[in-house]
Parts: structure tokens; C-alpha cells; sequence
DNA sequence: GCCGTAATATATCAGTCTGATATATTACGG
DNA sequence: CCGTAATATATCAGACTGATATATTACGGC
């Protein structure tokens, strides 16, 4: 899905801002989905053009004025068709992984240092998913999606911790 | 990584054309970095300009002629570089979890074929992965990675197939 | 013999996206 | 009063993907 369509998505949950769309792709959004305000911005220009979100002006006291868009029904409809045509495409990619496929040109200091920052960021991404997962107010989707999230960060941290201290050694002795 | 670096790690396993580049990419980078024709051949271009590289023609009887590039130790030393000075970062982008996100959205037929789809996806995904690891002559590293998404893939098809009964269900009642 | 398809091999274009940067306002701490 | 951070929008340069073009050989079907 391109954003324009991630866009009318983001809008599915509420009214908002571009700057509050971003904001969903770093919460709600982040563990399977992302983009940046140099798409964002654009993508809504172009759905306001296209008929399928509506934009207001909203001025605030405290805060910047902000355009706050709403899907309109041809947007809501395009973001189902969307939905129902997309073929699950999947990227993944990983320095980190990479790292340890060519572990053997890393410095002792350096692998155990990596892992452990990996080992980290995982515990921290958990905790964050597990705190979200534990708020009211998702649906059997966002549930789904979140436990998903939480399994397989489970499964990279234990694996990891189980094979960490052999890896190391190893590593030092070839 | 950017492309020029990562192809210098697909020439630390031995000389090869940007084609053959292209199929490392496809084997035994595929589950955690991938780059298009597009992104190696001007990568190419570039990595010989600035002397990483050095490249010679081949031509074949049966085959189109192909130039075949080797790192030489300046492109050595950069990737050894690289590899230290990386932050880590990891893309996940996911069409399928976005879908189980709005699976409300989706016909309930839909819904099943989805995760069945998906399922069947990370079945032959993971057959692929441990055919390679049957194999002999990987370093430790490459091991680790390989077990690494074995486990993570391991673990996403164990949870769909726990909770998808369970959240079909939910779904049609909802 | 001929046609379509597939594999090998390189190359490039149009469109899309990221990271960085710019601008403006308000708030808060030192 | 200054720097930093949050809110808010916007855009540029550079990087990358997907599609397409070109050329050669091989293989199976009719």
C-alpha cells in the first residue's frame, strides 16, 4: 500500500491533522507501517484533490492553526477496496541481522556490544506493545495485530538470549 | 545500509556479476535485505570509480557476456567500516498485519482467505530457510541468522495458527 | 520449423519515498 | 534571555522500486 492509501487508513480511526497522521504511523501504526511527513503531506494534497478527504482550517491559541481532514464516502470506500485487493506484501530488512551474518569481521567488543543493544531495543519495543495492548478500546483487530506484534518480539528476544553466549564464543574461537 | 555497501557484503562471498549480485540478494540475503537491478548496477558503476572494486569481462559461449566485479582491499576495509559504524535500524512494513488491523473492514470470506494465504506464505518461507541450513559450509553467523528467522517465522505461524479460529469468530459476531 | 516462455545479462526511466532542512509559534527550564 | 522541545506545515536532494527495453540462448509444444 502506497501512503495515500495509509493516509485514508490513519483517517479511518478519526478526523486529524497531517502532523496527527504522523503521529498514528509512530503509535498505533509503527510496528508494521511507516512514512514520513515528505509523503504524508503531499499524499493528502492529492486525496483533498481527488475527492476522497475533506480539509478544514482550524485555528488553535496556543498551538499553530492545523487542517484537519476527514475521509468523505469515496474515500471510505476506496480504502476498503484497498484493503480487500492488497496482496499482503511484506518488507523486512535488518543491519542488524546483517551485522551477524558477517560477524566474523566484527571485533569481540563490537558483536557482544551490537547484541546486546539489539537484545535492548527489543525489550523496550516489547514493553511499548505490551503497554498499548493493556489500554481498552481496541477492536479484535488492533488486538490481533498487537498480540501479533508481541509473539514474534518475544520470539527474536528468546532466541537471541538462548543463543547469545554460544554465538559469542564461537565467534571468538574461529 | 545503501546499496553500494550492501553489495560490497554480497562480493565478500566471492566475485560475482551484478546479476548474480541480484541473486544472492534473492538467496541467501532474502530474509533480512533485498535491493532491485535499478539500485546495483549504478552501484556498481559508482563502487569501480571509486577504486572499491575492480572489474573484468567475461565472455561465455552459451551466455551473454558479463562483467565480473571483485573488492579490492580499499572496498575491504569500507565495509568492514560499515559494518562497525551501523545503527542497527530495522524496516518492518506489513500489508497483511494492516489488513488484520481492519479485518472489520473485510467480507469475512475474504478475512479467511487472508490467513490462509498468509499462513501457507510463512509455511513455504520457513521450508525455504531450513532446506538452506541443511546444507554444510556456513559460517557461524550465517547459521545465527539463518536460525534467527527460522525462529521468528516459527513463531508468527504458531500464533496465526492458535488465534485465527478465535478471531474469524470474533470478527462475524462483531 | 516456429512460437512462446524462461533464464541469463545489463541498463534506464518515471514515480515514490526518506532524511534533512526551513519556517513559525508557544512553552519550559536554567 | 537563551536553548530545547513540542506543535504544525512544507519542500528539496538523493535514493530506491517496479516496470520496461534490449539481446542471447534454451527448451517444450504444435
Amino acid at each position: 500500500m502506497n501512503t495515500p492509501e495509509l493516509c485514508l487508513g490513519a483517517l479511518f480511526c478519526g478526523d486529524a491533522s497531517g502532523y496527527e497522521i504522523k503521529q498514528r504511523f509512530e503509535t498505533i501504526f509503527s510496528h508494521f507501517q511507516q512514512a514520513s511527513f515528505a509523503a504524508i503531506y503531499p499524499a493528502l494534497t492529492r486525496l483533498e484533490a481527488d475527492g476522497l478527504v475533506t480539509a478544514r482550517v482550524e485555528t488553535q491559541q496556543k498551538r499553530p492553526a492545523k487542517k484537519i481532514y476527514r475521509l468523505t464516502e469515496a474515500g471510505r470506500q476506496r480504502f476498503i477496496d484497498a484493503l480487500h485487493e492488497s496482496q499482503g506484501d511484506e518488507i523486512f530488512r535488518s543491519d542488524f541481522v546483517l551485522q551477524m551474518f558477517f560477524a566474523e569481521l566484527l571485533d569481540a567488543d563490537k558483536l557482544a556490544e551490537i547484541l546486546e543493544r539489539h537484545e535492548q531495543q527489543l525489550r523496550d519495543t516489547l514493553a511499548r506493545l505490551e503497554a498499548v495492548r493493556d489500554h481498552d478500546g481496541h477492536s479484535p483487530g488492533q488486538r490481533f495485530t498487537l498480540d501479533y506484534g508481541i509473539a514474534v518480539k518475544r520470539a527474536s528476544l528468546a532466541f537471541i538470549e538462548q543463543s547469545k553466549a554460544t554465538f559469542i564464543r564461537e565467534e571468538s574461537e574461529q
